[in-house]
Formats: C-alpha cells, sequence, structure tokens
DNA sequence: CAAGCAGGCTACTCGCGGGTAGCCTTTCAA
DNA sequence: TTGAAAGGCTACCCGCGAGTAGCCTGCTTG
C-alpha cells in the first residue's frame, strides 16, 4: 500500500514533467513549475528523483524499451516475414503515438541527459535498428522482400515511423490505429513486399 | 570591402555556434564558449547578433529556404511527376547531408526560438509539406503513382528524408550521393511509381 | 497523552551565464 | 602630430533556477 502510493507520486510527477517538457522544452521548464503545476513544493520531486536530469531519463528510457519490444516481440512471432514487418511497424507506430510527447522530448533532449543514461538508451536503439535490420534481411533471404541495403531501408523506415511524433496531432483526421495501419501499408511497399494494399 | 568582412566574421560566429550547438546543444553552450573558440570575446559576438537566440534562428531559417526550395524547383521543372519526385527527394537529402548540424539543431532546439522565428519557419514548413504533397498529388491523377493518401505519403517521405540526420556519418559507407540516390529510390518504390529500381 | 517519525514546506545558498557600461588601442585623415 | 572614430576588451551586474538545511505538522503507536 505504502509502496504503491510511492509509485503513484512518480508516476504523478513524471506526468506532469513530460507535459510541461513537451510543452515547453527541458531548459524552459523548472522544478518549480513542475511542482506548481502538481500542488506541492520543489523538494517535494527530491524526495523522489535525484535531480532534474534523473526525471528526464526516467520518461525517456522506459518509452524507448517499449519500442525495442514492439519490434523484437514481432520479430519473433510466428508467420512470413511480410506478416511479421505488418506487426512489427504497426506496434512500433502505436508505442510512437500513444507515447508522443516522450519521444519528442528524448530526441529533443538528448544532449541534457546524463552520459550514463543516454548510452544506456543508445544501446537500445542499436538494438533496436539491429532487429529491425535483420527481420528485413531475413525477409529478403526468404524471397518476400525485394532490398539490397536492408540496413538502409531499416533506417529509412525506422525514421519514417519515428517521424509521426512531429506531426501527428490526436485530433486530426486519422486515428492512431489507422495510422499505424498506414505506415505498415507504406513500409511493406518500401520493402518491396509482395502483397500490398493500395495505400 | 568593409562590407565583406563584416558578412566573413558573421559567416564565422555560425560556423562556430553551429559546431557547438550540435554537439554540445543549445543551452549547454555559452557565448563565451562560442567566442573563445573564435579566438575573441563575448561583447564581440553582440556587434553582430542581438544575443543567443537570434544566433539560433540564423543558423536554422536559411536552411530550411534551401530545403523549401529544393523541393519546390524540383516540382516546377519540366518532365514527368516521377523525374521531379526523384529530384525532388535528391535535391532534399542533399542538403538535409550538407546542413546536417543546422537541420538538427533546429529540430532539437524549437522550443528554444523566438515565437516570432518559429512563426517564419513554420510557414516555410508548411509550404514545404504542401509542394510535396501537391507533387504526389499531381503524379497520382497523372497515373505515374498509386497512393490514395498523398498528404500522408508526403509526411512519411519527408519523414525518411529528414530522419538521416540522425544517422547519417560523413565518415560512414555511404556518400552523400549515394545516400540521396538510394532515399529517391525508396521514395519512388513508396510513392507506388512504375518504373523502379531494385533499392 | 506523549514520543517519535514520516512527509513536506519555508527559506535559503550559490554558481552560472546572458547581457552591458565604459575604457583602451589602433588606424586613418587632415 | 593630433583628433576622432571604429572595433574590441575588461570588468561588471543581475536574475534565475537547481539544489539543500532545517523546521513544522500531523499521524501513528505505546
Amino acid at each position: 500500500m505504502r509502496e504503491e502510493i510511492l509509485a503513484y507520486k512518480r508516476e504523478r510527477i513524471l506526468e506532469e514533467a513530460v507535459k510541461l517538457f513537451y510543452e515547453r522544452g527541458f531548459t524552459g521548464t523548472t522544478l518549480d513549475d513542475i511542482a506548481t503545476e502538481l500542488g506541492v513544493t520543489k523538494p517535494f520531486i527530491y524526495t523522489h528523483f535525484r535531480g532534474k536530469v534523473e526525471l528526464l531519463a526516467a520518461l525517456c528510457k522506459p518509452t524507448i524499451e517499449l519500442s525495442l519490444e514492439a519490434v523484437t516481440n514481432a520479430a519473433a512471432r510466428p508467420g512470413t516475414y511480410t506478416e511479421r514487418l505488418r506487426q512489427a511497424v504497426t506496434d512500433f507506430t502505436t508505442v510512437v503515438l500513444h507515447r508522443q510527447p516522450n519521444i519528442a522530448i528524448f530526441f529533443r533532449e538528448e544532449k541534457n541527459l546524463s552520459p550514463e543514461s543516454l548510452a544506456e538508451i543508445n544501446a537500445l536503439r542499436k538494438q533496436f535498428d539491429h532487429v529491425l535490420s535483420d527481420l528485413i534481411a531475413r525477409g529478403v533471404a526468404a524471397g518476400e522482400f525485394d532490398l539490397r541495403d536492408h540496413s538502409l531501408a531499416a533506417l529509412a523506415l525506422g525514421g519514417m515511423i519515428s517521424w509521426v511524433y512531429t506531426w501527428y496531432r490526436p485530433a486530426g483526421r486519422l486515428t492512431i490505429e489507422d495510422t499505424a495501419a498506414r505506415m505498415a501499408d507504406l513500409a511493406l511497399r518500401m520493402a518491396g513486399a509482395r502483397v500490398t494494399a493500395r495505400v
């Protein structure tokens, strides 16, 4: 019970930090701003986090982990490589869109992370690229995709999807599900997969 | 002559600012850092720029303008839409890669721009998306491309290319020209263009 | 009811860095 | 040779915000 309350407080702090960092930037947000928004004072935050940069890491890392999991699980599931890639892109897009602020903050505020946190996160990103690239390579080997440079394709594909954090608007004409599905169609087409819908 | 020297000094300041903002971030760089790197002192910078944020705007805006010009010129040139899209993607990628630090700084430090500068730049970006989206739409209408949602395709395509600023390494295995050419191939494939090379 | 403690707040410190006032030096013209 | 202006530097100010010391309150337990 006490543990749960502690965890809840942590969550609330992070929630508000995400909102403000997203709107005003990391340096544009003070700990007092966050505290005020929560109806508490600055020292309260220090009972839950070591400092401002730890806050930043705590809101970036789990999101990158989720992204990695999404593609890893999709790549490992049974089925054709086409199906797996569709799943990977769909799930990754979904993560990006559900965590849009966190993703945006990470890419913008990378330089404000501690070297240690950044190294950890970059290791995850490297894995991410590897898993995706590998999935595509196996699809090519199986004759499902038509590509010479699977590494480049993985980067292009990862970029196309990551980029949605810059333009997606929840109030816009596309839902998260629509967007994810269409990204998957575009991705399969880019990979040169045989059976593709008209996007 | 005096004008030229003035312009040269401005350029040198910007050059060093780009380098440091790229490596350490906008907030992580002090005006003293830039001055020291140039072998001058802080007030020297103030004889050429109003302040730190003006420096930031001065190094972002022209780069976005170049990007817009690249796609605008390509879209307006004669030839098939396939040729025009290839040109647009090639040229835009080339701009991004030649101005990689500037592009990176813009996307990271957007929140540190003055509202006025940001509004100006965002107007350019909106034009950019419109030109690209329109080019694709006309290609579809002409039967050259096969897409239902040209706006989404433009965003996906723009993202795929913009994203290269995050991963391209000048010392890596691909030259700027190679990268641009392959991006163009991927883009045409994504657009569903008829004649496409194996990427 | 007293003692102790957890949790949070008030009220500070202090370094950093953007921005500036005013001086000094060098150059050029008369 | 002197005067003046341009260009840059020294030396400062000052606000801001991260981080902290120590107090206060109210709840729990004996």
